[in-house]
DNA sequence: TGTACATCAGTGAACGCGCGTTCACTGATGTAC
DNA sequence: TGTACATCAGTGAACGCGCGTTCACTGATGTAC
């Protein structure tokens, strides 16, 4: 996002500033409005500009999504380390306590930004094809939830009873399981990486549930049920 | 969606045919291009009509819609009851069996309509509030899996073991679970009840994940995770 | 069985809207000598 | 330090598109007597 340098030339400064100042119009509308009513014509307005300026910044529409794809999970990304990192603070912290943390945090970050949320996690934009850039931000959360595992392997802290018989892995699901533990750079059992992915697959079903109305005349406000769940999958996945 | 006796009149009976077709070519198009792909135009005239001529059997947009995301509730339901109902016939079948293909129906639906799964279990349509009509159907699929499960109960199938100390219910949760419960109108205990939510927004949670494009580059192909996943939250939920 | 009237389906034109994107332009900012 | 030229930001008009919805209308179908 950041030029190689701090620009120099007043020129170069004013730029950076707008294409900042565009993407946080941007962002404010989607908030607003959600992914649909995001509309470069409104963006442009409200900072006084016409419209077709704003190609001077973004090439097209789909490239200011991009930077707001982008944003979303890193923003999130951020949220859940930020919650991993503090639950490490006082002394004696078990890896559990910063599962938790990063389960609660993720949630706390979609409720405060729905539409964001919806933007990464719900049904892709139609004629929007995610570029390559968004790979990186998007594996930020599973990343951490990974951290928290590998650090808990190192020290001991995940239970052996969580990979016994009823976890031996077929070919296709072995595999991909080894390739992601090796991506996580440790040595997490295979049977804990999947049932970290089961954990993880239910924690934004919960969210998707809970934002997009499924739980509406159940389990809705979802709090109480939300914390219960992680808390069991925490447990499923080998976390004393 | 039927009038209370079959068509008399010619009339009535072309009016009859027609709003089906409407319904059926929007069907099609919601299939081909998406929910925000869905125009009167289009579907007007793809049937040899003038879009306003579709105001005659449904007075808008919003309410083609609605009749849209009922069918698609109702179609992934019936598949779910389709498929414990034919789990059902060789002799004895436990309620794990019918779980697990109930499971596997769901999917199946979803990955052969996924513009349908995304109309009802993506992000909401913007400015589509869903009416009460379409709570019914939208329960199709949970009221399934909570069949399986109070046979299960009466059967005695359910093991002790999945609601003991852990499972104990806070106040809010508690409420919740037992309306849940009371609902399903039988005798599942709470915490067989809240693990089986826990199962079921995790069914969905993959679903989304698999469709929406996140497991592209770790889980993708899903069909051994799928499979893997479901047996384990079978035997979460108690199945044996 | 035949006629007079009411109901209803479908037409075609129009309203009013907003969108992304292109393009030739002017005037300010930056750069090289 | 001053001048000549190149770069770039932003303008304003326009293109071409498609949308949902309304409305006065005509002609066919149905109904009552």
């Amino acid at each position: 996002m950041t030029s190689q340098n701090a620009p120099r030339t007043a020129r170069a400064r004013a730029r950076a500033e707008l294409t900042r100042e565009i993407a946080e119009e941007a962002r404010r509308q989607l908030a607003a409005t959600g992914a649909n009513g995001l509309s470069l014509r409104a963006v442009a307005s409200e900072l006084g500009m016409v419209s077709s300026a704003l190609y001077r910044y973004y090439p097209s529409r789909d490239d200011l999504l991009t930077v707001l794809i982008i944003d979303a999970y890193n923003a999130m990304g951020e949220a859940a380390e930020a919650a991993i990192a503090d639950a490490g603070r006082p002394g004696e912290p078990s890896a559990r306590t910063r599962w938790l943390a990063a389960c609660h945090a993720v949630r706390r970050w979609a409720l405060a930004n729905p539409h964001e949320y919806a933007l990464i996690y719900g049904s892709p934009v139609p004629g929007y094809r995610a570029p390559e850039a968004t790979i990186g931000p998007a594996a930020r959360v599973p990343l951490a939830f990974g951290g928290v595992l590998a650090a808990a392997i190192a020290a001991g802290e995940i239970t052996a009873a969580t990979d016994p018989g009823p976890d031996a892995l077929t070919g296709q699901l072995a595999e991909q399981a080894a390739t992601l533990s090796a991506l996580l750079g440790s040595e997490i059992p295979s049977g804990v990486v999947v049932r970290a992915v089961v954990a993880w697959t239910q924690l934004f079903g919960m969210l998707s549930f809970e934002l997009f109305g499924q739980f509406v005349g159940s389990f809705e406000p979802a709090d109480a049920f939300f914390a219960h769940a992680v808390d069991q999958l925490a447990t499923f996945v080998g976390l004393p």
